[in-house]
RNA sequence: GCUUCUGUAGCUUAAUUGGAUAAAGCACCAGAUUGCGGAUCUGGAGAGUAUAGGUUCGAAUCCUAUCAGAAGCACCA
């Protein structure tokens, strides 16, 4: 990026003068009159070596070539330079270098014989956006969909099953059909603590390979990942890998095992529990009955993708009911040594949650979930409508307006906060969303069709202030994404600032029917930008330009 | 009780992780089109960031206390 290439140089320069390595911080400023980028070194340098602020900056603007360099309040206000604004619009654009860093991305990761509800959409939808941009990146990338396919559960759902069930009408309708046989169980369980053991039991033998219980087993899993493979559909969302639980069941022993030989783990009540801090409950490895459990898995899960996969990086997107238990299970790896800190970085983005209006939870057990096709066909409805309003009979229009709806209500606000749930919420059409985004593409379409025979010897000619200022900001484009990898929130925002300065300058000067050729020129090709920046930075988010709306 | 997270215009959210005048959308008010898709554009009013202190050139961001809300806390994930 840019951004770091300016870094690097800086950098290089301070050391060359004053023996210094400190690292520069380069920003992008919110005001375009403050630079394309910014960097507070002179303050840091002042603070820090009591180096001369004015002397300091003499010697940078001096050498920094390529740039114009000014200094308000000793921020470094550093300027492209108009040439390579006008190369970036003619299609010169840099390309972006090969990363060496593998990285793994973990997100959407359901619970089979579960419905996919409205809860797994956030995780699903950021999760598949940080990987699209590790990607346009050019990290060694890929996804992994880490279901929840192993544990106790599958106990009550066979227990539930064999007593209360029919094949015959689960096979109609399996997912709902088996949510619920689950809410009746814990239902039942609360009356017959006996059941809880028979769920043990059934778990027991499912983790011994009992053939019986493992065939049952397959039948669940195919039937909840037809249905999850539906939703991914229809999201447009692919996983490269599938790796549940139970891929790791069978290395958990032996991590158990290390832990006790090493004495890292302990036995307490039964179970093999290790503490990984002295303020907190120790975290339980292996059950008192002998069974494993998901922190037994995750921390063999952890070991497969460091060793193994060599991953340098490895990004859990998961919600924040569960940051503690994934950050006490992160510590538990680092002390039993399970991935080398210097090769592997674990990064835990953990996102809020989508409540109630009461703010309660949605929960499986209680059965007040609201499943996301529900969300998707609402979507589709309201999408149509408005299509219909203005005479558009387009199916495919409407799937990309309603799935980029979805998509684009969760990606633009950070992902820590929690979420409130409501319709009109989740599927907002008006103002700063994906539509006001697919409209302005539409209508740099609409122009770039009309405008043939383009001279492309013709001079570029940027007459006024919103012109550059634009211009500037598709430079820049790069920078964004990077700056977004773990928030694709900046992305988002990025992206409506481009449509808002576009659409500014649309309504204010005249393309196709400018004069002066030079300036139609620039014009449409502005507009060829935009269109080209819309298109990859929706793509990043996973949502889709549209043709007709 | 312990641990963690959150608190920003009436509402929903931003703020590149310590930077420059706290930024948008919705709703409200006033305006723009003989121009290329009006699902558009311009302007106005509206907060000094829960409260009180502190740290420093500089705080929504860090520290301390208080208030309010949420999550997790041993054999579920």
């Amino acid at each position: 990026m840019e951004k770091d290439l300016l870094s690097k140089k800086i950098q290089n320069l301070i050391y060359k003068k004053y023996k210094i390595l400190e690292t520069v911080e380069i920003s992008i400023p919110k005001e375009d009159s403050f630079g394309d980028y910014s960097s507070n070194i002179i303050l840091k340098l002042n603070s820090k070596y009591d180096i001369d602020k004015n002397e300091l900056f003499e010697y940078l603007s001096k050498n920094l070539e390529h740039y114009k360099i000014e200094a308000v309040n000793f921020f470094l206000n550093i300027f492209i330079n108009d040439n390579s604004i006008i190369d970036y619009l003619r299609g010169n654009k840099p390309e972006i270098k090969k990363r060496s860093e593998k990285v793994l991305v973990e997100y959407s990761s359901p619970n089979i014989a579960k419905p996919f509800s409205v809860s797994h959409a956030t995780t699903t939808i950021i999760g598949d956006s940080i990987y699209r941009i590790y990607k346009y990146l050019k990290y060694e990338v890929t996804n992994d969909n880490h279901i929840g396919d192993w544990g106790v559960q599958f106990g009550k759902l066979i227990y539930a099953i064999n007593n209360w069930g029919d094949y015959s009408i689960i096979e109609k309708d399996p997912i709902n059909e088996l949510n619920k046989l689950y809410i009746k169980f814990h239902k039942e369980e609360e009356k017959n603590p006996e059941l809880t053991i028979k769920a043990k039991e059934l778990y027991k033998k499912l983790s011994e390979n009992d053939k019986a219980i493992i065939s049952q087993w397959e039948k669940i899993i195919k039937w909840s990942m037809d249905n999850f493979n539906n939703v991914y559909d229809l999201l447009e969302i692919k996983f490269e890998n599938t790796l549940g639980e139970s891929f790791y069941a069978n290395m958990a022993k032996q991590i158990i095992n290390n832990a006790l030989e090493k004495k890292i783990a302990t036995k307490e009540n039964g179970a093999v529990v290790i503490y990984t801090d002295p303020n907190k409950k120790p975290l339980i490895i292996e059950k008192s009955d002998g069974t494993t459990l998901y922190s037994t898995h995750d921390l063999a899960t952890i070991e497969y993708r460091a060793q193994k996969l060599k991953e340098n990086i490895i990004i859990y997107e998961i919600g924040s009911d569960q940051k503690n238990i994934i950050e006490q299970m992160f510590k538990a790896a680092e002390l039993l040594n399970l991935y080398d800190k210097n090769k592997t970085q674990l990064i835990l983005i953990s996102h809020g949650i989508i409540k109630l209006s009461g703010g309660e939870k949605f929960s499986t057990r209680k059965g007040n979930i609201i499943k996301l096709e529900e969300i998707i066909d609402e979507s589709f409805k309201r999408a149509k409508g408005l299509l219909e309003e203005r005479g558009i009979d387009n199916e495919d229009s409407v799937k990309k307006i309603a799935i980029g709806a979805i998509k684009f209500n969760i990606l633009k606000r950070h992902y820590s906060s929690d979420i409130i749930f409501e319709w009109n919420k989740l599927l907002d059409f008006n103002g700063d969303t994906s539509v006001y985004i697919q409209y302005t593409y539409v209508r740099c379409n609409s122009i770039i069709q009309k405008s043939t025979n383009l001279d492309s010897q013709k001079d570029i000619s940027i007459s006024n202030e919103q012109e550059q200022n634009l211009a500037r900001l598709l430079y820049k484009f790069n920078d964004y994404v990077d700056s977004a990898k773990l928030s694709p929130n900046i992305l988002v925002d990025y992206l409506l600032t481009v449509c808002k300065r576009y659409n500014f300058i649309y309504s204010k000067y005249p393309i196709l029917k400018e004069k002066d050729q030079n300036i139609k020129y620039t014009r449409i090709l502005l507009t060829k930008n935009v269109q080209e920046t819309i298109k990859t930075g929706l793509n990043l988010l996973g949502i889709n330009v549209v043709k007709k709306m």
